[in-house]
DNA sequence: GTCTATAGGCGGATAGAC
DNA sequence: GTCTATCCGCCTATAGAC
């Protein structure tokens, strides 16, 4: 009984939950496609709901506000800065891995610069990411950790350093010259600087300067 | 000559122009004081208006548009950043100054969010500055490009690598720990390293390292 | 110069017909 | 679910009285 209503009613039941989802999904693939045009701050659900081909309030009937459509574009850009950390390569040298991790993180950022403000800048004014969402892009940073742990870098301040160091060549490339690569290319050179002062002196390596 | 022109002329004929300034500057002032209580994007005239005692007409008599008022905040803060540059002490020890400069830096950056974000961050949606305060802007950096110079790092790379390394630090500040000083009190470590890695390859270098 | 009043537009969100 | 029509508020900016 349980299975002939599972046969019967639950590929009806999911079919319109597929399409409601499919139509959810192409809401926000137009979203993403209006604020990379346009800013983040041009995000409207008039003009939305435009580019998706409905209306206003069509829009209320998959999403119930504005804040949650910005909330599912940051589940989706979370969600996106994952599965870049996961799709890494581990080679045996760490310091080349760190390095790996920092191109990809740069070009991660500036090529989608309204994922970049509203994954890391909060500056979305009334909006704050829900708490799930938040906690993914957070947990994202454990690879970093450990990334700069085989690299003997342990210490909690090197990791706000480092992460200090790779979001400030994204803010000044960002910021000052958009259309380049001034800042982006020099990844290379601030990963053996950051290397070199506070790499693999041994693995318990503290705060003690050398 | 020119003071008795000053003397006789300039107090009446200026006298309407300097209440106007002084209008002007109140006006200011009350722009500053919101958008530090509630962003830059928080910024509008009618709010403005109200702050500062009179209506939205009358600011039109001081302000031709909303964006000639963030002209005048921009090459506000553009003046404070060529004073705080002016302002820093020269020791003879050059590593000691390029540290120094990088706190006052920070805590010019940290301690006013909204200033920073005009100036440094070109976050107002319809908002270009002016070119000459965008050349203020600009020139002021001619400053830590003479202390770098002290302290032997010349490359034009190595000028970009500092700018990202201290606007990394105030970013991380701002957006993660708005009210802590997580990032901040890494200055000191942060120029250290620059130094070690980068100082001293010139002409003019003077003292080792500590 | 300063006000009252208002134009004209866009913002998010909702009512109710179909 | 999707629409038309609409509400109400805030925005910049202006007209015109005083």
């Amino acid at each position: 009984m349980q299975i002939i209503r599972t046969v019967l009613k639950k590929p009806a039941g999911n079919w319109r939950e597929a399409r409601r989802e499919s139509a959810r999904a192409n809401v926000l693939t137009a979203a993403w496609e209006l604020v990379r045009e346009d800013g983040l701050a041009a995000l409207s659900l008039r003009e939305l709901a435009r580019r998706a081909g409905i209306t206003t309030p069509t829009l209320y009937a998959y999403f119930e506000s504005k804040n949650a459509i910005l909330d599912a574009m940051f589940a989706q850009a979370a969600q996106s800065f994952v599965e870049l950390k996961a799709s890494l390569p581990a080679t045996d040298d760490p310091q080349e891995d760190l390095l790996t991790e920092a191109r990809a993180f740069v070009t991660f950022c500036v090529s989608d610069v309204p994922r970049y403000q509203l994954l890391f800048q909060h500056s979305v004014p009334g909006f704050t990411p829900s708490p799930e969402s938040y906690e993914l892009a957070v947990s994202a940073l454990a690879v970093t950790r450990e990334l700069l742990a085989r690299n003997g870098v342990r210490d909690p301040r090197h990791l706000d350093i480092w992460t200090a160091i790779t979001v400030g060549l994204v803010g000044q490339q960002i910021s000052n010259d958009p259309d380049g690569d001034r800042w982006t290319r020099l990844v290379e050179d601030v990963t053996r600087m950051f290397l070199a002062q506070y790499a693999g002196r041994g693995s318990t390596h503290s705060k003690g300067e050398s």
